[in-house]
DNA sequence: CCTTAATTTGAAAACGATTTCCAAATTTAA
DNA sequence: TTAAATTTGGAAATCGTTTTCAAATTAAGG
């Protein structure tokens, strides 16, 4: 694989465009459109050349959509915070306690997993939840 | 796709195979090399097109590694699954373990927040984890 | 700058899993 | 038993991705 000893010109292009769609996921043929509209000049190859050598740095995240990996740039936000995330109203709460340390040692230990520092959970807010219980008598 | 209305040899054998193996998750290559084996006759597109019609109907689960899919025939659906997903090579670990309904009942009590009973955490398999620190040294 | 060596690029070919095509074989219903 | 409907399977196509390799670019040292 790369070792990306030379900054190129494509290699910069692509950066900038991850950087300037850090919250969308991409596919490798989305920055090629996207590099041909605007009459930059990279290849495929490079654009999968670059991605996956993003990926061994652990600098994008990576979604598996049925046959096409899609990435998304990843800015450190915050270090290690866990994230519930209400489904129905988007609402987050951030966590920051003992028990989400305790589940990520163990499934390390017991499951060989690493957990992302940053991770979330889906689910329903309070709120959310009583609505849910209330519309299901309607 | 198949509207299956014949009852053929190739599909009995199939379903007995995957049956047999409820618990292994099997691409269609593992068939096939089964079917080989055993001296059953029955195409590789056959075995695709009958994993499709499945998955379709919601008879199987499935897991993606890499870029070939795994196949594992649902007996009963467990109620409460977790999930591991490595964001690298999409691995996925199936949970079934007292820590995860113990976060769970600490969110609801303290965080008044209902989590999902089938949910996913991403992050890196032993081995992918192993694989992107060697990767750092490039 | 200029030269050279190391690295990177990109078009074309290869690749691997999966899907499509289509003629032949099988199944079902009558 | 026959005919129509469906299914099969090999070959070719497809799709996203990787490999190959000659040409272009970059960095580093005279």
């Amino acid at each position: 694989m790369e070792k990306r000893k030379y900054n190129t010109e494509q290699r910069k292009e692509l950066l900038l465009f991850l950087i300037s769609n850090k919250n969308k996921f991409l596919s490798a043929e989305d920055i090629e459109k996207y590099a041909e509209n605007e009459k930059i000049n990279i290849g495929l190859t490079t654009i999968y050349r670059f991605l996956n050598s993003l990926e061994k740095q652990g600098k994008v995240r990576i979604e598996l959509k049925e046959h096409t990996k899609y990435y998304q740039y990843i800015f450190e936000e915050c270090e290690h915070h866990y994230h519930l995330k209400c489904k129905r109203c988007g609402k987050i709460i951030h966590l920051d306690c003992e028990e989400f340390e305790e589940l990520k040692e163990h499934v390390l230990k017991e499951h060989g997993f690493v957990i992302d520092s940053k991770f979330e959970i889906y689910g329903l807010c309070e709120k959310c939840y009583k609505k849910m219980e209330e519309d299901k008598n309607e």
